[in-house]
DNA sequence: TATGTTAGTGAGTAATTACTAACATAATAG
DNA sequence: CTATTATGTTAGTAATTACTCACTAACATA
């Protein structure tokens, strides 16, 4: 297996991101190796570093690649014809749906890479999830100048505790090694997090 | 430096365990090397593994470390006289409180040792973090009989929502370099979050 | 004081891993 | 067809790090 057909630096780029993420899910973000990449992808370690100059700037590719992939799943998603107010529950969902896809996106978030080593990434995502954290805040504030949420509510605080439950989801479903459905699970808990911003929450009985 | 007085195996286990907290919240659980934890304590590295026979024992004294801590604190504050009803937020903000003063908590939460190498570790903190979810949950569902949180709360879910809240706080906590205050921003997210669970929130206006 | 035990040391080892240097060949432009 | 460039390989290196081993000195006590 000396020689075949070489592929572009664009094409294995690509690659070696897609394995990066790949390989992140599965064995964790601080186990994956350039080694570990380079025979995902069917290359030698050194061939590596051809195109990118050090693991580092893998990483960076990673988390660009995430963000793209959020917006495009969030922008996919989102315009379709919801009954009003249904919005934030869909992009909540959405969002846990595609963690549950991309089990890297928590591990990453829990990785010494992120937290210790690679002050950019760490930067990087924490701007992803303040963008989030807007946008969620956006939403709730429509909510209440509809008249649907309680107007006492401050939108970020709001927004505060709806990120809080998706990472904190997402951290149970890490330490209970995923064993159980992420989007069901937030959904039902969604559900009784929206009902306590309601106006006219249904009070049984 | 050669000979000193000797400290009693009992005695060293102890500091070891002491320096491994500190040194995992200062710089990171994955960067706490048996070198860095034996320049903490004036011990020659080889001079560790007297006294533990792997890196995973000292994790998991660590945790038991953890274990001791969290009851012992819970336990001290919990039985004071505080009006019925605050004992969930008083058991929250002295989590988040001990949380802050042992930020090594978090960072063992997110660590590579705990999400990929340690399984044992990983099972000792499932288990701490299952104990404050039924411990909360009985607490609302306290609430809930005395009439003061809305019965068709499901008590497990909403003690869910309390974690997470925990969880995705210290998580915000640990990405923004622990640049807040964590017990007043819990204090304030709770109010909220338990305000939706009221029977009578105090709708404003 | 002799003796066994235990805390501690200094020097090393094996494994891992990011990264490099020298060389090789496919693709491609002139 | 040839020269150049881009993609790849093999074989290393330096650093890190958990862990071992042979040995020593402090301590207890018979």
């Amino acid at each position: 297996m000396k020689s075949t057909t070489r592929k572009s630096a664009e094409e294995r780029k690509s690659e070696i991101v897609d394995a990066a993420l790949k390989l992140a899910g599965e064995v964790g973000p601080d186990r994956m190796t350039t080694e570990a990449l380079a025979k995902e992808i069917n290359i030698s370690q050194a061939g590596i570093f051809r195109h990118f100059p050090t693991k580092g700037a893998i990483w960076e590719a990673v988390g660009q690649r995430i963000g793209k992939l959020l917006q495009t799943k969030a922008v996919l998603t989102c315009p379709k014809n919801f009954e009003l107010g249904d919005e934030l529950r869909l992009a909540v969902v959405t969002h846990l749906a595609f963690i549950e896809t991309t089990p890297a996106i928590p591990a990453i978030l829990f990785s010494r890479e992120l937290h210790a080593e690679n002050e950019k990434l760490r930067a990087f995502f924490a701007g992803l999830i303040s963008s989030r954290h807007k946008a969620f805040s956006k939403l709730i504030a429509t909510e209440i100048e509809a008249g649907r949420f309680n107007k006492s509510i401050d939108p970020d605080d709001a927004a505060f505790l709806v990120l809080a439950l998706i990472q904190g989801l997402a951290m149970r479903w890490s330490l209970n090694a995923r064993n159980f459905n992420l989007a069901d699970e937030g959904a039902r808990l969604l559900q009784l997090q929206l009902q306590g911003f309601r106006i006219e929450a249904e009070k049984a009985e």
